[in-house]
DNA sequence: GCGATCAGGT
DNA sequence: CACACCTGATCGC
């Protein structure tokens, strides 16, 4: 649950999320995505009021956050006054006092957060600096570094705070199965039950929230059958959704809801009332969409767990586990880092501790060196074997802005494959791989693997020459560079085999490149 | 009658 | 499993 009270330190005239309070003063709106508890007075009297009122206030959001939302008559009021930005497109917006006629501009770009349909990050930019309020996110390792507008010059963005979802930010959040192992895990399941005959069917137990409809979308696709929901209005105009969802109760899946529900299913009933198809009773297995995590050093069991006779959990997350915020908050070093939820069993200042290493605030301002040492043999990091398949195929660039040690450092699941000089255009022809013995290449490579073993177990040496050399090194176009800041560009292939383009094509723009 | 808040449920 | 939301009770306007 978020405690983010709506204002950033840095343009406190504006109100992200919260609508109650001091943010009935705010001279523009945000919305972030259409969940409820970011929705706070956002329907409530006063707003109402001080909307008539007024005559420049807006509420900027996605094209399909603002559809979602005047889908229901009690924000229809809002109509004339929202505004929807296209996602990554920064866009121009003025504060204006109305009261005083000051004015003040701020550009605004709306980043893909990977939470739900139309859900998105605002990245603003103004006189107080670079700041970035994340909403609810979910990105899988190695995504921020492939969002364009995170980045400037081929680096990335100064940024001064980040506004951060810290829902699973608590180590024993580690690792959370990304959302193709838990698509992949729920397919399998409702496919070998379906199949058995048309009387069996499928119920998918999901909470009254948007965010199940990548599943939806995918179990339809590769399926082949429609999921039953109880209303569809709200996605009209979302062809892509729209096509996978059914009103018609006679399909195999189900995701239907009655406050009964559960009541229902003991008697072999579907929350839409269906027990039987031709007179013949139906067989039915519920499967409930629910978080499932896993320690640093714990091994990942199942993704779906059976809970009885015909009741199954399966792994499923709309947040962004511990190593993944860690993964995203390394890779934009912003000065500042300021929590927006408090994780159950955990305090402000406990996660305060977990992100103050992760920015630049904390740290000392010349980035330390470790001493050079002999080339160790390199080491891949949390790569099970079983997963080498998916590797290799997406070569990830990674700009940088600090030096490079510093920065490699920031990548513990990413699987180093290629460094390039990028202001010794002589040397542009001598990337080099993990591997290689004795260029400067080398030498920083050798860096990032003492820093690497400093802070995880130093016993899981593998045999990275074996499984690399036959891979081509990746060349870059060469860019421009200023002249004081050693410039190298680092080629990654991401380990984390993601769950696939199939999958996010749903999200509409949002999960583009 | 409506909203805010809390407890308790899934 | 710990998310997001629903229902129902109670209180105040």
């Amino acid at each position: 649950m978020s405690s983010f009270q709506g204002q950033m330190a840095e343009y406190p005239t504006i109100s992200i999320d919260r609508f109650d309070r001091e943010n009935l003063r705010a001279r523009a709106y945000f919305l972030s995505h259409c969940h409820k508890d970011h929705m706070k007075g956002l329907r409530a009297p006063t707003l109402k009021r001080r909307l008539e009122c007024s005559l420049t206030v807006h509420l900027y959001c996605s094209p399909v956050t603002k559809e979602l939302l005047l889908t229901s008559p009690k924000y229809r009021f809002w109509e004339k006054r929202i505004v929807a930005i296209e996602i990554e497109t920064p866009t121009q917006i003025a504060l204006i006092d109305e009261a005083s006629g000051e004015k003040e501009e701020i550009v605004v770009t709306l980043l893909p957060a990977g939470h739900c349909p139309g859900s998105v990050m605002f990245l603003f930019q103004g006189d107080n600096g670079t700041v970035l309020y994340t909403g609810d996110f979910r990105l899988a390792k190695g995504e921020a570094a492939r969002m364009e507008l995170l980045h400037s010059g081929g680096r990335v963005r100064d940024i001064q705070s980040v506004y951060l979802d810290t829902t699973f930010c608590d180590p024993r959040f580690y690792q959370i199965p990304s959302r193709g192992e838990c698509l992949s895990g729920i397919l399998e399941l409702v496919q070998s039950w379906i199949t058995r005959s048309p009387y069996h069917v499928v119920w998918l137990n999901c909470k009254a929230a948007y965010g199940y409809e990548y599943l939806f979308t995918n179990l339809s696709e590769e399926l082949g059958v429609q999921v039953h929901v109880d209303k569809l209005d709200m996605f009209r105009n979302m062809p892509d959704i729209l096509q996978h969802l059914t009103t018609e109760r006679s399909t195999q899946i189900h995701a239907c809801r009655h406050p009964k529900a559960e009541e229902y299913y003991q008697w072999n009933k579907l929350p839409c009332g269906l027990t039987s198809k031709n007179k013949i009773p139906l067989h039915t297995i519920s499967i409930k969409p629910s978080t499932m995590w896993f320690g640093e050093r714990s091994r990942k069991t199942n993704v779906i767990v059976r809970t009885g006779e015909s009741s199954y959990r399966a792994c499923f997350s709309f947040h962004s586990s511990y190593s993944e915020i860690q993964d995203f908050l390394r890779y934009l070093c912003p000065v500042n880092v300021y929590p927006n939820v408090i994780p159950v069993g955990t305090t402000l200042d406990k996660v305060r501790e977990t992100l103050k290493p992760l920015c630049r605030s904390s740290q000392n301002t010349e980035p330390k060196y470790k001493p050079l040492g002999k080339l160790k043999r390199a080491r891949r990091v949390h790569l099970d074997s079983e997963e080498e398949d998916d590797l290799f195929d997406d070569p990830l660039p990674v700009p940088l802005r600090h030096k490079l040690p510093y920065q490699l450092t920031l990548h513990p699941e990413a699987v180093l494959l290629t460094a390039v000089p990028q202001n010794q255009p002589e040397k542009l022809g001598q990337s080099t791989g993990c591997c290689e013995g004795e260029s400067v290449q080398s030498s920083l490579l050798t860096n990032f693997i003492d820093c690497e073993e400093s802070n995880s177990e130093s016993e899981e040496e593998s045999d990275t020459s074996a499984s690399r050399q036959d891979l081509d090194p990746v060349m870059l176009p060469q860019q421009k560079a200023d002249a004081d800041v050693p410039q190298w560009k680092v080629f990654f292939k991401r380990n984390d085999s993601g769950c696939g383009q199939q999958s996010l094509k749903m999200y509409l723009q949002n999960l583009k490149r």
